[in-house]
DNA sequence: TCGATGCTTCGGTTACGATCGAACTATGAA
DNA sequence: TTCATAGTTCGATCGTAACCGAAGCATCGA
């Protein structure tokens, strides 16, 4: 009798008000690292880091090792679909709260990963570049082509330089806010530095959220269009 | 940040042992009193009951007095559907844990509440009672005719006896592991005390089930049968 | 190689809450 | 009224787990 039964123990991993906030972070099925998730429960790295293997152990979180970043998402739907029902419940109890806030709409727009864009305009770059057949994606791996080098060439990106370091020219990254990938990699650290350069964009003060101009964000769009069909009813659905 | 958001006080709710295992108790919609369920979490009765007020005002639990016990219940079907689908995703997790055992069949069947009949055997004879004209029920009040009164003296109850006592001759009671009432009162237990005599049937040593005798079980179903319709059926879908 | 950054592990403190004994209240029966 | 039983409240103890500082790995870029 003593011994906690299966209900308890999920119970407990959701009851601690740390972990349930790094949990309700990760609804909606994106990847968040170790610190980020640290922040959203309120706490510091080592705690959040010890939360986050319990989660794990009990089958509520997966890990994802990426670069020197541990991206954790929930474990599959049936976590979110427990979550939400028991956000629902607890709303029909009176236990509503303060509104998780509007999630800082641009972080999700377009924010700095590490050293490279990220967000709705990251993903929405790397697919341009595919579709424009710029770069070939073969399984996870991503390669400029020689169209690409040309094209870039012409937008001010010197990738014979950047194909002299030793770090990966394409590198795919896994982006949380659209749970698709992105680029990263020397190229797509210079063509962030080269929005920048170009004064399209600047990083926010205090977050990462990037903030184009609105002339930056008109040539933006225009040099990385998006097919018609797929991209913008996918990317609305996810947050609305 | 650092209050506990919504989820977490549900999951913390849910995520104490004791806590759990009274819930889980619960689960099948039937009431129990607070010493009941204390047995059932494996704690004493003034840790329980401080259990159970905050269940009660986490909303998780509906209180009912019914003399000088308490019954809780689940507060709605709400409850019982997220303790539900709790539990199947903790079995999707290999949270399994030891099957909660057979829930003693015996307890369901045929018991002892407090001094009358109760169980399966119990909702019957009171359902028998009215189909036959001996009870009447109104509203909540049951009231016993004429005809049952005859009925009753012809076995060898003391209707005329126990009317002289300040006890309710018939009283209705919760039955838990029915969901419906029995027949509680001086005549419910009388009619206890009468199978007793009779040897039809005796109590248990340690527990508080009651255990009729072949004979005595044909006489009891002899004596009190049951509309072909309704009864078998319901009752047959509440455990299975 | 080195330094910087992201994250984990270790150790010790602290605080919360589960637990129970004991005293108190409420209901029922005689 | 008195006794017995069901349940709550109070007070104190005790364990466990959350927490953070500091040290240890691991990965990346140069």
């Amino acid at each position: 009798m003593k011994e906690g039964p299966d209900v308890a123990q999920i119970g407990a991993l959701i009851g601690d008000p740390a972990r349930a906030n790094m949990l309700t972070a990760l609804m909606g099925g994106r990847a968040l690292t170790a610190t980020e998730l640290a922040a959203a429960g309120g706490i510091t790295l080592q705690t959040a880091s010890t939360h986050l293997s319990k989660l794990e152990t009990g089958g509520l979180l997966v890990q994802r090792k990426q670069g020197r970043h541990r991206y954790f998402a929930l474990a599959d739907d049936g976590v979110g679909k427990l979550l939400e029902s028991i956000m629902g419940f607890a709303a029909t109890r009176g236990h509503l709260r303060h509104r998780p806030g509007p999630k800082e709409p641009a972080l999700r727009k377009a924010r700095i990963c590490y050293d490279h864009l990220a967000g709705d305009y990251g993903v929405r770059m790397l697919d341009s570049l595919i579709a424009a057949g710029a770069i070939s994606a073969v399984g996870d791996g991503l390669n400029l082509t020689e169209r690409g080098e040309a094209q870039l060439s012409s937008i001010g990106i010197d990738v014979t330089g950047l194909r002299s370091t030793r770090r990966p020219l394409c590198r795919s990254c896994l982006d949380w806010s659209e749970r698709r990938a992105h680029l990263a990699g020397s190229l797509g650290k210079a063509l962030l530095s080269n929005f920048f350069d170009k004064g399209w964009a600047r990083r926010s003060e205090n977050s990462r959220s990037i903030l184009f101009t609105s002339e930056g964000e008109r040539r933006f769009l225009a040099l990385f269009p998006v097919d018609a069909l797929a991209t913008d009813k996918e990317r609305d659905g996810v947050d609305a």
